[in-house]
RNA sequence: GGCGCGUUCGUCUAGUGGCUUAGGACGCCGCCCUCUCAAGGCGGAGACCACGGGUUCGAAUCCCGUACGCGCUACCA
């Protein structure tokens, strides 16, 4: 198996969206099989017919499509080890439980819900361990026989020896003991005929040829289970890898009642894909030095299960946002013009044409003030309509008693020229605060409250040169109307 | 309750016995740049390395215990 070329799986349940954590264990298995050559298999682990979504298997994988962790083998894809959804593997799971039960590492049990329910709370009212009691585990092979042909409804459960240690080496933790005596009798076929998890994702690993079973840490716990499960089988265990889990800032396991936890929130409020993936990577690893940004190729190359941390990791949306800013300024103009026509789509200029032009003006005097290239439509708004009102504090500050006149003689002697360049704006300005004896601030400051209605963004003379000299004098216009 | 895992600045982390008066990043604060806002540059505050014992000439690093946190404890994954 060692020489084997590894081969990993992000096996989710279908749920109805991709959760973030969901996305980093999708992450570090496709970047442990790149870094490896491996291959990387999508597999859905879909036996839970209670909590069948339709749709999520096709959201599922345009998510991880979106953010461009792509797989070698999967339901969409195929392969040589399929089908890839659990829910068309049935005959499978029962033929592997069958040769459990021919070999008592497995039984058939009839205990009724109930009677499960009222074990369960006689154990817990005396404080021990909640186990199923092996009630059936003794039933004669006739009583079993005339169970069956009554059609009584029965499950299949593990037969665990007790008294023995579960041991097994987590790449990760190191090594981790269990005592058998408690693992519980899991069921491993359901009374739908469904397997449960524990059965299914052991008997597809060992098909599939899974050699790193790379997954979250909530399935530590159930390990010995699955490595009774190998050794019933007798087969060879994979290299168990438990990830950290990623958590709310109050360090419980992060959920959705504390902020977004579906890698499509994060997608619609306008996180750039290299963002995420760079940030989520660096939930629970690093390469060891102080390296912070990382394109997927980086990511891949520098990848190790090794350095993967043992605790969990907080998400913290302040990092996040820088490194969307980091992505963001990566990107080329092109590629942000591409974008922000995107955007304008469902932005309120979406009636109104813009020519790529005047576009990738916008975007050159934007792009180093904005974390999300649709803030460009908020940030700078002025670029797409007129300015409605004038910024409080920044009117207090800035316009004064001869403000009105001294932008009244700037925009005449705009309008004697042609069509201005920005040294045209520039220079006239000068020429404006010499004639008035005053200094450009005193020009620069009213103007800039006039055609944006803001006190900040990008230097005045882009502004003006952007929106243009129809713009600027109709705008100086308004200003004046409206403060005087 | 039982079992398991974890615990270095607010957060993500470096650190694998002496190089550490614990380094970096995000965020925060200040300065510079500057027409403003950003970006950028520079600097600052911020962690008695959960606590208590040991081992050692020497421990954030090794061992034991305690506390706390989290996970699991389903015919859910």
């Amino acid at each position: 198996m060692i020489n084997d070329i590894p081969r990993v799986r992000f096996a989710p349940s279908p749920t109805g969206y991709l959760h973030v954590g969901g996305l980093r264990t999708a992450l570090y298995n496709y970047l442990f099989a790149r870094n490896r050559k491996g291959k990387f298999i999508l597999r859905i682990e879909d036996t839970d017919r209670n909590r069948y979504v339709p749709g999520a298997v096709e959201n599922l994988i345009s998510t991880l499509s979106w953010a461009a962790i792509d797989y070698d083998e999967g339901p969409d894809k195929g392969g040589e080890y399929g089908p890839y959804l659990q829910s068309e593997r049935l005959d499978i799971y029962k033929e592997h439980a069958d040769i459990l039960v021919k070999n008592k590492k497995a039984y058939y049990c009839f205990c009724s819900s109930e009677r499960l329910t009222s074990l369960r709370e006689v154990q817990q009212k005396q404080n021990i361990q909640s186990m199923y009691d092996k009630h059936c585990l003794d039933l004669s092979e006739e009583e079993i026989k005339h169970n069956l042909s009554e059609g009584l409804p029965y499950v299949i459960r593990l037969n665990v020896e007790h008294g023995k240690k579960i041991k097994f080496n987590d790449h990760i933790r190191g090594e981790v003991e269990f005592s058998s005596d408690v693992v519980d009798d899991q069921v491993l076929i359901k009374t739908d005929k469904y397997p449960t998890y524990h059965l299914a994702n052991v008997v597809d690993d060992h098909l599939m040829k899974i050699t790193h079973v790379i997954r979250g840490e909530e399935w530590l716990s159930s390990t010995p289970k699955h490595v009774i499960l190998y050794k019933a089988f007798g087969w060879e265990t994979p290299v168990f890898a438990h990830l950290p889990l990623l958590l709310n800032a109050d360090r419980s396991k992060l959920s959705k009642r504390q902020g977004d936890v579906a890698v499509e929130d994060y997608k619609n409020k306008g996180y750039l894909k290299e963002a995420l993936v760079n940030f989520v990577a660096l939930l629970g690893w690093t390469a060891g030095d102080d390296k912070e940004y990382y394109d997927i190729d980086e990511l891949i190359s520098s990848f190790s299960l090794d350095r993967v941390n043992k605790s969990g990791a907080v998400f913290n949306i302040e990092k996040l946002n820088w490194l969307n800013e980091e992505h963001l300024r990566k990107k080329t103009d092109a590629e942000l013009l591409q974008m922000l026509r995107s955007e304008l789509k469902d932005s309120r200029y979406s009636g109104q044409e813009y020519t790529d032009e005047y576009l990738l003006k916008v975007i050159g005097v934007m792009k180093e003030r904005v974390s999300f290239i649709k803030e460009i439509f908020e940030k700078g708004f002025y670029f797409f309509e007129e300015p409605a009102s004038y910024e409080e504090a920044g009117v207090k500050k800035r316009w004064n008693i001869q403000s009105a006149e001294i932008l009244k003689q700037y925009a005449e002697k705009i309008e004697q020229v042609g069509s201005p360049t920005k040294e045209d704006y520039e220079n006239t300005l000068k020429d404006t605060a010499t004639h008035f004896n005053t200094g450009n601030g005193n020009v620069i400051h009213p103007l800039r409250l006039a055609v944006s209605g803001v006190g900040g963004g990008p230097g005045i003379f882009d502004i003006l040169y952007i929106i243009g000299k129809e713009k600027t004098l109709s705008r100086i216009e308004t200003i004046i109307k409206k403060l005087t």
